[in-house]
DNA sequence: GGATAATTTGACCGATTGGTAAACATTACA
DNA sequence: TGTAATGTTTACCAATCGGTCAAATTATCC
């Protein structure tokens, strides 16, 4: 008798772990190209090399996959945010956030784009992180970046726009890479771009703290 | 007979233009948050308030009416870096280009996430525009910076990526709008958040050029 | 090796998809 | 006002959608 999801052991099965790796790979492959709604379990299903009613026997729904795509996905990305350091030198903190988060974009582009698209879709499936665990961890890391323009080490500027601002300048380059590819043109077409990218930005946010004036 | 768009007399009928007119602004409401797979036109079509095949009518297919949106958007989103003034102030043209965005991403933000959603994609209808038209444009305005630095009037930086960090940034409050607000809270639920970000970004970019500077 | 549980698949279902055909209604214009 | 073109709707189509089911296959463990 099938039981999805092994509901008679509790532990998972090696097989259990390794597919479902695979399907969550597939989906996010298509979800974070054509978002929630536009994706199909046919697609994902023929990305995973399965067949559609093996990919539901793991996952019930195609909302199921969505959820736990987007669960696992959530965490590692803020690990940058998180690790911004109170403690730290202000510069060198916001440089290595940026160079971080700019890192990510070059190696994690899908799941970059996966977020744009939830974003863009009003959050139907995640507006409870953004207003609990997100918006707690910025609101921690705001007063971190206060506590220094009040100390005198970094020039006084809206925390909260700093960070979005960082967000979306180093995101850009995942979401809209197919834009900032034709914009440069094909003399860019290998990683330089991001290289470029963190000089520029770096420079921009570095000055514009203050942190470069006698 | 009915044939659809008019094609025995040239002249567009005054239904026409109204009717197109109104299919247009409920089919931008249900693209910009789905996307062009996730949408359908039973949803256009109710929001547009008529039935489908009436649709269908003035708009073949699917496809044709996206066209026909991103045809009519794609112009007037590039106004503001059109405007761009090669003969004006540097610090003044780069403020007024940073509000015209904000202002955009406030009042247009269905426009900002349709042009998302698309870069989103890959850009599968608008790849030719941005490799053509758009570069163009850029690569103008680019100059114009670039010229600017050698000048001395403002301090040397990649011109491409400033023009990036100015899209990324302001862009952001139209796209991931439900994060701002998520972050923010409901005390920002006005507009307030808007002008909080042009005060901020334009500190931002005019530091960072070193227009401040002695 | 055999029993038992876990995995996989083909066939299928009702709902929804983009789109069509043709009848019906309305408008514009002589 | 008559009539031809334009506009609208109902009914429908094949394809695809998310998801189910039972049967077949494979892995696991004694």
């Amino acid at each position: 008798m099938a039981i999805p999801r092994a509901a008679k052991t509790q532990r998972r099965t090696r097989i259990q772990e390794e597919k479902e790796e695979v399907i969550l790979e597939a989906a996010l492959d298509v979800f974070s190209v054509h978002g929630f709604r536009g994706s199909t379990i046919d697609q994902i299903a023929e990305v995973a090399g399965m067949s559609k009613p093996n990919l539901l026997y793991y996952f019930r729904t195609k909302e199921a996959m969505h959820r736990a795509l987007i669960d696992r996905v959530l965490f590692t990305w803020l690990e940058p945010l998180r690790a911004f350091d109170a403690n730290g030198n202000p510069e060198s903190e916001i440089r290595s956030y940026i160079r971080r988060k700019l890192e990510m974009a070059r190696d994690f582009p899908r799941e970059s784009r996966l977020f744009a698209n939830e974003m863009l879709q009003g959050a139907p499936h995640v507006e409870d992180e953004l207003r609990g665990p997100l918006k707690s961890l910025v609101d921690e890391k705001a007063e971190v970046i206060r506590a220094w323009a009040k100390a005198g080490k970094i020039a006084k500027c809206d925390p909260y726009h700093l960070i979005f601002s960082i967000w979306s300048t180093t995101q850009h380059y995942a979401d809209f890479d197919v834009q900032v590819r034709a914009v440069l043109g094909q003399e860019h077409s290998g990683d330089g771009r991001f290289e470029d990218a963190a000089r520029y930005l770096e420079k921009l946010f570095v000055d514009g703290l203050g942190m470069r004036r006698p």
